[in-house]
DNA sequence: AACGCTCCCGAAAACGTTTACGGTCGCGCT
DNA sequence: AGCGCGACCGTAAACGTTTTCGGGAGCGTT
């Protein structure tokens, strides 16, 4: 069923029944009505590869997956939720996502490489972004429009939207701080993942301006599963002059510091304080409930989609704005569960 | 870069170029050679919709992804290390993996058939079968070719691997009768879906096979969620002869009806028996240790890479074949810590 | 020398769609 | 009557690739 048979089929020309179905001026509303209903009732949707080939725009968006570490795959239930709303949005321009994962020993870059040279999608969301990402410059060079869930260091600003670790680092910080803590451990992934700098910076300055002293011991960086989560707790509380308290980045990292602690007679919120950086199913059913940070993935699905829609739009326009947001995070469960009661010694 | 400058760059014609770079014979060896340096130096790479509009042939098999319930957030661990497999057997046969998220409010049906008739990708992958399931209806219809992950009535029959509920159901209700269980608790998804329907089957083969009579008040249906799994095992102990075991579906399940039970001064593995069907990151951290079943998700991944290579390749000919296997699961962590020692009254 | 055969390669027709361009018609105005 | 103008529609050229077909060159055989 192409558009040629249903022009016979209507008695028109290919290009009216296309320009009635694109929405577009220079047809009589009477006519696209009927053609409308005849590609309806005979079933005719316009090929892609054809509708592609000539104008330039596939419809889709592309997601691109990164499945580099374990760490996507043991169970972050993260993306699924982003999806969703990503879909959402998207949805009402018209437009479709497509998730494209790289192939089995294939870079990222080699990979977008090879999709942005295809054609295969009109833009891109980026995850998991690097420091410096060479997939950034690719889509800047090529003039490819994208959005970024992440932040990177790039000389021509691009348009992102990224967790506000700042304010929640801050938050947890003071939290601690309220509470009395003053050695505040912290387990974060390997410098090479962007976050984790972001975290470390921010965890520096949130002590900094609690006035307590730097002290690089009490950091462990390393992969955040649940197994290293409890390497990384067991590590920190052997020190000499171990942490009082504990901020964990990483899902399911609690659930491993919980077994560690408690493997080592220490009971958590009680003992020692805890605070999880971001909600995750796991750490739902930890007892006492963790205190930890969640966000709507969902709403920051939707925001993503608008920002590429937003960015798709502009493409070509002269003056191009792009924005950097920060996604707000809500605290969940501060009940003192894992923060409070430890040690006041000069808490109130 | 197109093809047509790199044939003008060489010197030859398109369609020389064409044949040189896929592979095909009537090309001299050496001019191919130049050609493959040539587009490598210059980074071409084919455009997918020229391509895809002459041969019909996009390279891509679809998985569609349906995100009906929560339980699908839940899932997520399960599918990435699936997709990782999917990806790595495709990428052996130079075919990529697209995962298309229906539009929201969009039913997986229409969804399909507009990515169909679009002609988005060469294959499908097909999750979270129905009992009766249109979307097969109308692949079959059409002709396309697709491999289902999980079973469904219809009238011709179709290339598929699902999961081995029923060797694992017996296995499970085996472990419970060796243990002197006699009754069992089962927790199952709603009856709509498929994999409910077919474990309860097995469970009531298996109980019959034991000598154990059928008691549909030791079935529970429903969500399969965390807390679904929590309200539950408190309804299944409530009950007036309450059981001394459960089988639970649904991978978050046991999480819920461990906090049930020990809100109810049952002790898991002592009071109560507890296997759970499928393995969960969230399970890991049970204590104590939670008996269920496991699988090689990438390795499953790859078998259904593998079917739809075979799916690919067999179509269009005459005698097709369609495979319908089994995929096994493994038992782990059989250590009694959650079926044994409870009741002994004609056990060992 | 004529013929056949193989090995390469070029020419050109598709694939299905969008879109710039022009053409026709009817209408109102001078 | 003539002109201009808008509304509507048909024509045809692209978009980039694959693939069939045929042709020329080279070689061996009769």
């Amino acid at each position: 069923m192409d558009i040629r048979s249903l022009a016979t089929h209507l008695g028109l020309s290919i290009g009216t029944v296309s320009r009635a179905l694109n929405d577009r001026k220079d047809v009589n509303p009477q006519t696209r009505q009927r053609v409308i209903e005849a590609a309806n009732t005979l079933g005719y949707t316009p090929n892609q590869s054809g509708r592609t080939l000539r104008s330039g725009r596939t419809g889709t968006v592309g997601f691109m997956l990164t499945l580099e570490h374990d760490s996507a795959v043991h169970g972050e239930p993260f993306f699924m939720a982003l999806w969703e709303g990503v879909q959402s949005g998207l949805a009402e321009h018209g437009l479709d996502l497509a998730v494209l994962l790289a192939r089995k020993g294939e870079d990222s870059f080699t990979f977008l490489r090879r999709h942005v040279s295809r054609g295969t999608v009109d833009a891109w969301l980026l995850s998991a972004t690097q420091v410096h990402d060479e997939r950034i410059a690719l889509l800047q060079k090529q003039n490819i429009p994208f959005v970024a869930l992440g932040r990177s260091e790039t000389e021509r600003p691009f348009t992102s939207i990224d967790l506000d670790f700042e304010t929640v680092v801050s938050e947890a910080i003071a939290l601690f701080v309220a509470n009395g803590h003053r050695r505040i451990g912290l387990v974060a992934p390997p410098a090479t993942i962007n976050n984790s700098q972001i975290v470390i910076a921010c965890y520096a300055a949130a002590i900094k301006a609690a006035g307590i002293a730097w002290d690089p011991v009490l950091i462990h960086t390393g992969d955040t599963d649940e197994s290293d989560g409890e390497f990384a707790a067991r590590e920190l509380m052997m020190l000499p002059d171990r942490p009082t308290a504990l901020l964990l980045m990483g899902e399911t990292a609690p659930v491993g510091a919980y077994r560690a602690l408690r493997a080592m007679g220490l009971e958590p919120g009680q003992d020692i304080a805890v605070i999880g950086l971001r909600d995750n199913p796991a750490c739902r059913s930890l007892l006492p409930e963790l205190t930890c940070f969640t966000l709507d993935l969902e709403a920051l699905g939707l925001a993503l989609a608008d920002a590429v829609v937003e960015t798709l739009a502009g493409h070509g326009k002269a003056e191009v704005l792009h924005s950097q947001r920060r996604w707000p995070m809500q605290l969940l469960r501060a009940r003192s569960h894992t923060i409070g009661g430890v040690e006041p010694e000069d808490g109130r």
